[in-house]
DNA sequence: GTGACTTTGTGCATCGGTTCACAAAAGGAT
DNA sequence: ATCCTTTTGTGAACCGATGCACAAAGTCAC
């Protein structure tokens, strides 16, 4: 106890916050099924990793957990989620109200973790005035100002590639400095500004060298080019 | 030179595999605007990598540059594609036709890699039969005869959480060894089948830490709890 | 209280991946 | 033919992440 609430240790690997989410979600799913406390043993097996790594990542946020019992599941939920950042929520915005602009605001998963959609754009004038879950589209021209006035920290970019750097500027210059790109498109940002892609064309892609690998693998294999 | 051309390495680290998608986006782009030849450094830059990183991960396919010029972009592609599979073609189905799966299987980047939506399943009667995208919506009880029939190899689950584990369990015993899945859930699989999930969620509870962390960070560092 | 048992938290070895930095190779100029 | 410039391909140091294995810390039964 020489040190000690000092696992205030400014600097989770980069590793462990990507997987502190789904701890959360299986925490979730325990917290509903009545279960009051978990072994990093189970909770490993939910969340589909090692249990080493996982108590080893949970003792990156502090020592939560009592030996010999195991972490109370309510317990780690309230700090996994303050870790992340659950406890407030966040004002997101999303661009391009296309096929997946408009899946992504009627998706109930967001807002279920803090996050609301707070304005949805586009730049179609057909589209713009429309209803899309609840919420008004929203022109592009608007951009800065709505982003400004409702607060929107975090913007989903959802428009054809083309268009994905011109609007990222924008947002970046209205001051967001998170963004989330389904854009098939390599994004351009000052430093400071975080951007994370997803994009299905690129998991496909790694499926089918590993499929390739498992057909041709064992049979072929002397293709002499 | 001892093993003269023994680039022939099968075992190409998993990290490349991710990025060849990203430098063949890039040289599709350069061989549309006519470019012959790009180095390393100009490819690394259109792909968002370090140049030295670029060289290694080209290593592990062959010698394909030339010193003092660079690599030519459509031998490159030829061989980034060949490398990863997208030299055939691939049947894919989406199984669950709601908010995304339409989306997705409405999708024009899909087909543009070799990857042909060959069948879209629904449990919902009152969707199956209907179109999407030019596919007849099947029947989910179809899903193992329609599978082995089309030849399809890799499948994308947007169904709801609760009901991927179920589908999966059924895709993987017709015989598919390569899953995209959309579902919120940790899927359970046997060994030798490769699933890949891509997750809204947690992307969006990734990008809130670090925007927790630039918000906060300088000023109130000291919250004693 | 004592001892048997459970489970955490972490030191340490290991691994895969990244980056630097440079020799070797190719091309072009003279 | 020689020299100079460019750019590849890679050895080697470095860095972060993984997973084993175990001592320390706690619980529970009696
Ligand atoms: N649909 C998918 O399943 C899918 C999958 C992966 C990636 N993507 C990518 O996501 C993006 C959107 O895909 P989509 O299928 O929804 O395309 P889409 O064409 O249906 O929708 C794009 C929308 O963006 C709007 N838009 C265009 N320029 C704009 C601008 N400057 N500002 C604001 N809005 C603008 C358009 O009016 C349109 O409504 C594309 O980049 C696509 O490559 C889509
Ligand atoms: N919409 C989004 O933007 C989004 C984003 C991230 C993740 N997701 C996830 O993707 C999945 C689909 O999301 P959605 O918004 O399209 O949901 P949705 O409810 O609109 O669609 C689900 C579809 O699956 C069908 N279905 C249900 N059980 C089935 C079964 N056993 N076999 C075949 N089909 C079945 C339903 O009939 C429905 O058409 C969900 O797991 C969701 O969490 C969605």
């Amino acid at each position: 106890m020489k040190s000690p609430s000092h696992p205030r240790d400014r600097g989770i690997p980069e590793a462990t916050v990507a997987r502190l989410p789904l701890y959360l979600r299986a925490l979730h799913g325990m917290a509903e099924r009545g279960v009051a406390t978990v072994s990093s043993e189970d909770l490993a097996v939910a969340a589909g990793v090692n249990s080493a790594k996982l108590r080893k990542d949970l003792s990156h946020l502090g020592s939560y957990g009592t030996r010999g019992v195991g972490y109370d599941v309510e317990y780690l939920v309230y700090q996994i989620s303050r870790e992340l950042g659950l406890t407030q929520d966040w004002a997101v915005a999303i661009v391009g109200v296309g096929n997946l602009g408009r899946a992504l605001a009627g998706y109930g998963g967001f807002v279920s973790r803090g996050f609301r959609i707070a304005a949805v754009f586009d730049a179609d004038p057909e589209i713009v005035g429309d209803d899309i879950a609840g919420l008004n589209v929203e022109h592009i021209d608007e951009l800065e100002a709505v982003i400004k006035r409702r607060g929107v920290s975090i913007v989903v970019l959802a428009t054809p590639a083309a268009a994905a750097q011109e609007v990222c500027d924008r947002v970046v210059a209205a001051g967001v400095t998170s963004i989330l790109n389904f854009a098939p498109v390599v994004l351009t940002v000052p430093d400071g500004v975080d951007v994370r892609k997803v994009d299905l064309s690129i998991e496909l892609q790694i499926l089918a060298f590993h499929e390739q690998r498992k057909a041709g693998g064992p049979l072929m294999a002397v293709d002499s080019q």
